[in-house]
DNA sequence: GTCTATAACTCGATAGAC
DNA sequence: GTCTATCGAGTTATAGAC
């Protein structure tokens, strides 16, 4: 029979079903049994494909960071003017965390765990190297384009105040009685206040 | 014999390292024997006092919890002018974190994986709300004090600026090549950096 | 490649001596 | 109250049929 539609393969089946679980639950808390019923087929396929729990999990988790990483990347390397930087960072990583709200947690979490795991891992030729950010905002407080402030702090606002939210998203959805639609909504506007608020403080 | 010091309990040698590992490990990941050996004893007496790991558990999550939410109700209930909370806020969060650096993500991870649960055991008489300290700053905005802006955003803001970065702490940690001596000394700093932050972009 | 059955092992929990 | 020994449920991983 020739197949119009073209089938997922068991492999691809896998991934995706590991990462939702691994996402929602963790290496520690995931079971192969909810991968497979997740997958439709059953846990010896998945010992078939990847030999062991921590290769798949490591499929998943190396998929993950690669996929919250090298945004930061590109934006600490463009030669971009600050604030359009700003704005580009925070839209394009909002962007992609309504789809993945997950990610977050599952990759600090997971990095908390095993600290030098991470550093050994994707600390490699690829990592972030923040420096030139820091003293592109460092030549415009000497330039006073905008108001004293170490470098460190802001980078650090900003992707605190565009990270968290997903994080706590159920604390603040139970604390201020947003539903799903509301959360994301505000999330949606956040890509203009993040930046907004940001600017407000630091230019003259 | 006369016990010149006083000998701590076995209980709270155990509500001690179960502490310590599940903030550490999480409830999937932690182990009773890992708990058994940071106290020193055997896991049999876990039992004895704690009649499962569900019911220890439950002891050092409400604990953390405790520890992490009332401060916020205590902000959001005062009388306070406005810059004047946002300034006592960060600084007794920050000072807190300091010391249980831990916590948020022990927290907010349990609170993903139960939301349900969460909501029923923290959301009784005690739950934060936030209503009050919201209306005080669309009072503000109204009165032409500080520039408009969404009182949710303003809130979300000032918490994620705070907490985040000890969720973070090794990605930061690795990123900048701060040691913990320096990583501390950046969040002392940030007690003020915070509050100025904020004010600097709504005062008029 | 995919399945069923089961071995091998981890871990929470209990029994029972002291 | 505290310990050693062990049970039994739940999980990862493998064997072997198809």
């Amino acid at each position: 029979m020739v197949k119009l539609i073209k089938e997922v393969s068991a492999q691809d089946k896998i991934l995706l079903a590991a990462k939702n679980v691994f996402l929602a639950k963790g290496m520690a808390g995931a079971r192969m049994q909810d991968i497979a019923d997740e997958a439709g087929i059953n846990k010896a396929l998945l010992h078939y494909y990847f030999r062991d729990k921590k290769k798949l999990f490591e499929m998943i988790y190396e998929e993950a960071a690669a996929q919250l990483f090298p945004k930061i990347n590109f934006i600490f390397e463009s030669e971009a003017p600050l604030f359009e930087k700003i704005e580009k960072f925070v839209e394009e990583y909002i962007t992609m965390l309504l789809v993945n709200p997950f990610l977050p947690l599952f990759v600090l979490n997971e990095i908390n765990q095993e600290p030098q795991y991470f550093q050994k891992k994707f600390w490699g030729k690829n990592k972030p190297k923040p420096e030139k950010f820091l003293k592109q905002i460092e030549k415009e407080v000497k330039q006073g384009t905008i108001r004293p402030i170490q470098p460190v702090h802001l980078l650090m606002n900003m992707i605190s105040m565009t990270i968290f939210p997903f994080i706590a998203k159920p604390l603040f959805q139970i604390n201020m009685a947003l539903n799903d639609e509301q959360f994301r909504s505000a999330m949606e506007s956040r890509k203009k206040e993040i930046p907004k608020f940001i600017i407000e403080s630091i230019r003259k």
